[in-house]
DNA sequence: GTAATACTTAGCCTCATGGCTCAGTATTTG
DNA sequence: CAAATACTGAGCCATGAGGCTAAGTATTAC
């Protein structure tokens, strides 16, 4: 349970960053090399292959290297970390029987 | 689109701290004050206040001060900015024909 | 009206993040 | 085999996030 904490916070801190979401997103549309996603990013290799370990470390993308070239792809099933997260918080809320936060946040309407 | 685009990045930045998702997960079962909040928390009020800030800023919660007493509530549909971005990834995912990493990853995991 | 409560503000400190350069290493290519 | 390619590793640097203390303000309680 404290390893799912950390996986948790680990693909949350993973997508927290625009390049690596936009990473996740190019590689919806197939795997690439390292080279040909960095292309698509104002920085350097070595600054853009943080991003790329970081993905890695916490299972948003698996990655081979065959010969000079490292490949990348997608690990979809990693984002179940994120939709399980909401799926949670949506849990939380329906096993309520009140609605106080509706009448509290209308009341805020209200007054504006 | 620049303005979505900044809107989706505060909230994965908000959610990518393990307490501010605690306070998110909290305010779902009601309403609740500063104090009671940070009760809950390891840390000192004036720390505890910069999370609640950033939830806020970024649009996850709402709060009102009501004499010395500032309520949190928590502001559900702005989740919704999470659940259209895996939405957004589904579908990219889904307008591909082939399915090449699903061969790539079945191939890594032989080599294992 | 004094004291306690519930934040707020200001300012400081440390460490992690994200970017850079420069110098490898391993594979192709010509 | 020499040169180009595609990373990789090491190390530096600036910023910002997240934590702290100490002091201040506004409400409420006694």
């Amino acid at each position: 349970m404290a390893q799912y904490l950390a996986e948790v916070d680990g693909v949350f801190v993973a997508l927290a960053d625009p390049t690596r979401r936009e990473v996740v997103r190019r590689l919806g549309r197939g795997p690439a090399s390292v080279g040909d996603l960095a292309g698509e990013f104002p920085m350097t290799l070595p600054s853009f292959m943080k991003h790329v370990r970081t993905l890695e470390s916490n299972g948003l993308i698996r990655t081979v290297k065959v010969g000079r070239v490292r490949t990348c792809v997608l690990n979809r099933e990693r984002l179940a970390v994120v939709d399980d997260w909401l799926a949670e918080q949506r849990a939380i809320w329906e096993e309520r029987t009140d609605r106080l936060e509706q009448l509290v946040t209308d009341l805020m309407e209200e007054q504006e």
